[in-house]
RNA sequence: GUCCUGGUAGCUCAGCUGGAUAGAGCAACGCCCUUCUAAGGCGUCGGUCAAGCGUUCGAAUCGCUUCCGGGACACCA
């Protein structure tokens, strides 16, 4: 257990002989010169126990034993106080080599994580980005904390794509055995590259936009596959495993591993069953069959979630609802989260609550959606090419890539300095996509993200280098922390304490940014200490384990947190 | 039109379950290398937290109104 949370349940306890009956925060201080860390729970108390604030937290710092020091009342009510520094130097001791001394584990329980959602048969586009990066990151968080995940890519592999693909291929080969009606044979292997599939898209895209023909002829064999025709899905299925190897490529390359590789054409065979469950909800309109999911208390029109199209065919939602069940019955999840655009928060609201309402998922079961905002340009509008054209991931991994290998140091060449550069350019575009709150809308800007200096994934791996350099000198592999009489090196600690509830917070509210922040905070910290203290050649002996105890201590620790984030490190730039 | 979201330093963003003096990075300017990677560090400058009203001992944070931006609103995903 963290430090933080185990001095708050002491408090709590003072609080409770007391007979105060209330949650009480331990903070990092925002007036550092009153002490470390401060207490604002006087005034909860005064509220609600009609109380005076000074009053109440005499009261509760009478209570307190030695390991706490400088205990000191300001204002109205703020206790503020620090931590012995033998009992900081004890508990650092014990968790040098152990992160899991650091952290408060959740409750344990299952949670599928959909997130990816690559559309199969099209290139991953920068907003796939987002969606990779924390759905990868809270993933690897929830394993941290304690619990099982199942990830799964979740691939948009049913839909328009597909008509649209498959009519441009008939054009191609118009005698191909896959438009033959009455052939009952084994169906031939194609010979297309993703490479030609990236082209027949837009090609077919663009035609159909134009030709109300040809777009009828997309919705045809979309809804043909969707009725279970054996030749279009053969050949659907063919074009999807073609465009999966790239898109598995791209998945590595940003560190993300699916223990899933499904998709939509996945649920397929749940969806009678899901029909049946849901039956008694469902009624036409408009020729279409809908579920209706309002609630009493809704503060606008909530629409009907449609769950077969006037054609007969089935739509995203009940392809998600498929999933959703398949899921349920095999892994017996106590949660599924979703990673997808904010856009589509609506969507999943509406999708939720029919789940429920029919009974398809016990009230048990929690589905929970969380939106990211929007990729932008510099003129807040979605990141485009130069072109104005949808910008690719791999295309955006090439532009960072590009200004890394640049500032790379002269010396290192070949494959080293190319392996250097891909791990530098994958930091980069996740410390960035990272960095800001999960839901906000942000601007995507090459090259301040792959600055040296600033809030930067360079910076960040930079600082690593220099401290397993340092590492690497030092003579031994295990030290201890002696001496607290440096202050810099007291702040660093200080701000260490707090990595579990960085964690916790995180997890909570499902988004990176904190961790990010924090990961620069505590590395801002060291380089200044780096900075005014030669640790190796320090002349007390005393001292200098000390400053290398610490060095491995943030080594180990900001290890782990880059590890969460899937950042690898590098050992020399 | 209805609903969701956002408006914080010149720029990009934190902070929002109410707490002490609103932070960081970049940019600008000025310092610090015979020293473990100076790809670093230190300092200065920079704000009626969109506006108004309200709730409160206390509001960037909560509520209401207005203005401006982004988004969603069934046969695409």
């Amino acid at each position: 257990m963290s430090l933080i949370k185990e001095t708050e349940k002491y408090l709590s306890l003072i609080l409770k002989e007391l007979g105060y009956n209330i949650e009480c925060e331990l903070l990092a201080s925002n007036r550092k010169e009153f002490g470390d860390f401060q207490i604002n729970v006087a005034f909860s108390i005064a509220k609600e126990y009609h109380e005076n604030p000074k009053v109440v937290a005499e009261k509760i710092i009478n209570h307190f034993d030695e390991r706490f020091v400088n205990v000191n009342i300001q204002g109205a009510g703020f206790i503020n106080l620090s931590f012995n520094d033998n009992y900081l130097k004890d508990y650092f001791n014990k968790g040098l080599h152990d992160f899991n001394y650091f952290i408060d584990l959740e409750k344990e329980k299952t949670i599928i994580v959909d997130y990816g959602g690559a559309n199969a048969a099209k290139a991953l586009h920068v907003g796939h980005m987002r969606s990779a990066n924390i759905g990868e990151a809270i993933k690897r968080l929830l394993n941290v904390l304690g619990m099982k995940t199942i990830g799964d890519v979740h691939l948009g592999d049913l839909g328009r794509q597909a008509g649209m693909l498959i009519s441009e291929y008939r054009r191609m080969y118009p005698d191909s055995v896959f438009f033959k009606t009455n052939y009952h044979g084994e169906y031939p292997k194609i010979k297309l590259t993703s490479d030609d599939l990236g082209k027949m898209y837009p090609k077919a895209s663009l035609e159909a936009k134009n030709n109300p023909e040809r777009m009828d002829e997309v919705r045809e064999i979309t809804a043909e596959i969707d009725r279970g025709n054996k030749a279009y899905i053969a050949l659907w299925k063919q074009m999807v495993a073609i465009s999966s190897e790239v898109i598995k490529k791209v998945y590595q390359e940003l560190n993300c591993s699916f223990e899933l590789w499904e998709g939509e054409l996945d649920a397929f065979n749940d969806i009678p069953k899901v029909l049946e469950i849901m039956k008694p909800y469902l009624y036409e309109s408009d020729g279409a069959l809908v579920c209706d999911v309002e609630n009493e208390n809704d503060k606008r029109p909530m629409p009907p979630l449609m769950v077969i199209k006037k054609d007969g065919a089935t739509i995203y939602g009940t392809r998600d609802l498929g999933t959703i069940y398949s899921r349920i019955e095999r892994f017996h999840p106590d949660e599924i989260w979703y990673f997808t655009d904010e856009r589509q928060s609506l969507y999943f609201e509406q999708v939720f609550r029919a789940s429920y309402k029919t009974g398809l998922v016990d009230k048990k079961v929690k589905l929970r959606h969380f939106g990211f905002g929007t990729i932008n340009g510099k003129d807040g509008k979605p990141y485009k090419t130069r072109d104005g054209g949808v910008m690719e991931l791999s295309e955006l991994i090439h532009i960072i890539h590009d200004t890394i290998m640049k500032n790379i140091k002269e010396e290192i060449t070949g494959k080293e300095r190319e392996d250097i550069a891909n791990t530098l350019s994958i930091a980069t575009l996740k410390y960035a996509d990272l960095l800001p709150y999960r839901r906000t809308d942000y601007i995507f800007d090459p090259e301040k993200f792959s600055s040296l200096d600033g809030k930067t994934g360079p910076y960040v791996l930079y600082t690593i280098v220099r401290i397993k350099s340092l590492l690497k000198r030092a003579d031994k592999k295990d030290y201890l922390l002696e001496k607290m009489d440096n202050s810099e090196v007291k702040d660093i600690l200080i701000k260490l304490l707090e990595v579990g509830k960085i964690l916790t917070k995180s997890y909570q509210e499902v988004t990176l940014n904190y961790l990010t922040e924090y990961i620069y905070e505590i590395l801002s910290l060291y380089n200044k200490f780096y900075n005014n203290n030669n640790i190796l050649n320090e002349a007390d002996d005393a001292k200098r384990n000390t400053y290398l105890a610490l060095t491995q201590l943030v080594y180990n620790i900001i290890h782990h947190l880059l590890n969460i984030l899937a950042i690898d490190e590098v050992e020399k730039m």
